[in-house]
DNA sequence: ATCCGTGCAAAGAATTTGCATACAT
DNA sequence: ATGTATGCAAATTCTTTGCACGGAT
């Protein structure tokens, strides 16, 4: 059985809070300054604690510390390879497993899908 | 400029000769076998100039230790949830990177797709 | 009263790095 | 001779965990 903490409730308002898929350490910087003495053990715990929930998604990337995000569903990534930024990108999910289920014989059931290139922003600076 | 080393032919060469991503600690105790004294630091060292060079592939996993893949063009992997072996798998990579960029205002220049769910194998055995 | 969650610090897993020496060029 | 590569061990980075205590139910 689950219980209310303080801590929880904060690390899931800074995470909820923020579109850019923050790293723990960044959730734990964010939540002290509400909450002084949480602990970083306490982010990570509760991080995963809440995934495993499915209540929000680990995010792994290709260099550095895993990212979190407040959307549960699997769904793919846009990494950009000037600014570090991590978006969500839409992306057909049905359209993606049927590629790879497409003469697999195997089954597959799901795909983690890591796009990489330069992000809307980065895109019209250069210009 | 970069000087021949037998490490290194033994790690190309254990890598080459197998077909199921090793982690670096696999190519190590392989290596040691022809090459007693080998360290992991240099097995490390080595695949990632190797990779840098773009002769091989990293490939980052969801759990555990990176792995390696002789093929250094990118392409997506399967990973097996029942015996956690990693499998090529063959997905049309134009139409991947298209389902990405198909309206997405950045720039889409790659993608890394991680299938998973049962493999052939895994399957046929549970039948 | 029970037992889940916390803070802290230590441990762990994976990978990188500094340094003196060995080897390829 | 020059400079890259190595072995070794220590250091880093990111994450998990053990333990005694505090708080929610």
């Amino acid at each position: 059985m689950i219980k209310y903490s303080k801590q929880r409730e904060a690390i899931i308002k800074c995470l909820s809070d923020r579109k850019d898929h923050p790293t723990a350490e960044t959730i734990y910087n964010e939540a002290k300054e509400i909450m002084p003495n949480i602990s970083l053990g306490t982010v990570y715990r509760n991080l995963n604690q809440l995934a495993s929930m499915n209540k929000i998604l680990i995010v792994k990337t290709p260099y550095g510390p895993d990212r979190y995000d407040p959307n549960p569903n699997q769904h793919p990534h846009f990494f950009c390879t000037e600014c570090s930024k991590v978006l969500d990108i839409d992306v057909d999910k049905e359209k993606l497993i049927s590629l790879g289920q497409d003469g697999f014989k195997g089954e597959v059931n799901g795909c983690i899908s890591s796009y990489y290139g330069i992000c809307p922003t980065c895109l019209m600076n250069n210009k």
